[in-house]
DNA sequence: GTCTATACCCTGATAGAC
DNA sequence: GTCTATCAGGGTATAGAC
């Protein structure tokens, strides 16, 4: 996994220290552009240009095209903490709110890039018709994470889950999420989306328990 | 639009009466290939192929493959009525009953298919990514059809207009399909689109006027 | 309106020197 | 691990006779 395991203190006249490997450059740009613009509309060239690199490099690091797909999904998955859940959480304490927070990025991601980016697994999702693959394996690997992030917030809310299932709900969230990108996308308005996460607030709402006097209540 | 308005009464020895014209089996085939593989997976020689048509004879119909994918979508439009609503609300009186009969008819879909096949529209939604072509005018056209028809139907509900917008909750009960769908078909598993469709109906439940006499209740 | 043939480009992937 | 060069095939679209 370190960039140049051959030699002693990295070669000299080396890359600089921090700066991304290869296999890393053209991670982070196919991650970009298959978002950006879909998984069969990338093309292999246009990964090498902007990640500066050589067809042999790709090629040396991944078997196909599908096969750096996967590597993509896969960082994905490993990034839903660090780079999506502690940003969109951070001082924000509320289970509940935390739900909203997490949606809320997605909105501020529509509107500004202009409603080019949705969500980069939903695109995927249903762009990737085939049957089997170990891409809808990593596919269902990122909702499940998500799902599961969810469900952990939900669980955190007093006396919810004896009243509801938290991973239904977490998957509803998502649902909701997922169809509201794509309404918004095509509308280019964010409208739908605010519909849906209104939907989706007036869904939880009698599951939890109003308590009027938030502050200063140490016990029940 | 009449298939050969030149002659009086048909080419002798032309086609049997009832026979598709080319450009409808092109655009027949479209519609089935775009929606199993998506447009981008399907090239104009498979289309060319199963249409039994020539490359010549597209090209004389439609200037460009995306033009084709507008005719397409333009059925789509057209088709909702008779070939999507009519079949799913025959013998289903009850406005709620037929919001959830559409939607229990995608679910049979994706079962029947083996979750090779969701909703058309929603796929080409998130594949298309073009920011302004008259593509998405097209898909807007068709997410505005099924909301008018879903919005119609709430409408009917004793009250409801009163409670809460029709078209918003019609476009959520679109989300909650176009969403419950994605998950569906990446999990191989009916149970996320259930799961949605339940939340579905638990947003509904409370704008619905609970009426325990429904028979004999001649006026208000 | 339909046919055959094909232009022309871009695709994913490979070869083999360095 | 990186480079250049390239293969073999498929992509959309066109030409022009019939």
């Amino acid at each position: 996994m370190s960039s140049s395991g051959t030699y002693p203190l990295d070669a000299p006249d080396g890359p600089e220290p921090g700066a991304p490997s290869t296999r890393d450059r053209l991670l982070q740009v196919a991650m970009r552009l298959f978002w950006a613009k879909g998984y069969q509309s990338t093309s292999v060239a246009d990964i090498l240009r902007e990640a500066g690199a050589n067809s042999g490099s790709l090629y040396h690091f991944f078997e196909t095209k599908q096969a750096l797909l996967v590597g993509v999904l896969e960082r994905y998955r490993d990034g839903i903490h660090p780079m999506l859940l502690a940003p969109a959480w951070a001082g924000v304490g509320d289970p509940v709110e935390r739900v909203f927070a997490l949606l809320a990025g997605y909105r501020t991601l529509l509107v500004e890039s202009d409603y080019r980016l949705g969500c980069p697994i939903g695109n995927l999702a249903l762009e990737i018709a085939e049957p089997d693959p170990p891409v809808r394996r990593a596919l269902k690997e990122n909702f499940e994470a998500w799902t599961d992030a969810v469900a952990g917030c939900l669980a955190e809310i007093p006396g919810l889950p004896e009243r509801a299932d938290p991973r239904a709900l977490a998957r509803f969230a998502l649902v909701t999420m997922e169809g509201g990108v794509m309404l918004a996308r095509t509308y280019r308005d964010p409208s739908p989306f605010d519909d849906a996460v209104a939907g989706l607030r007036a869904h939880l709402a009698p599951l939890i328990e109003t308590t009027p006097g938030l502050a200063g209540n140490g016990a029940e």
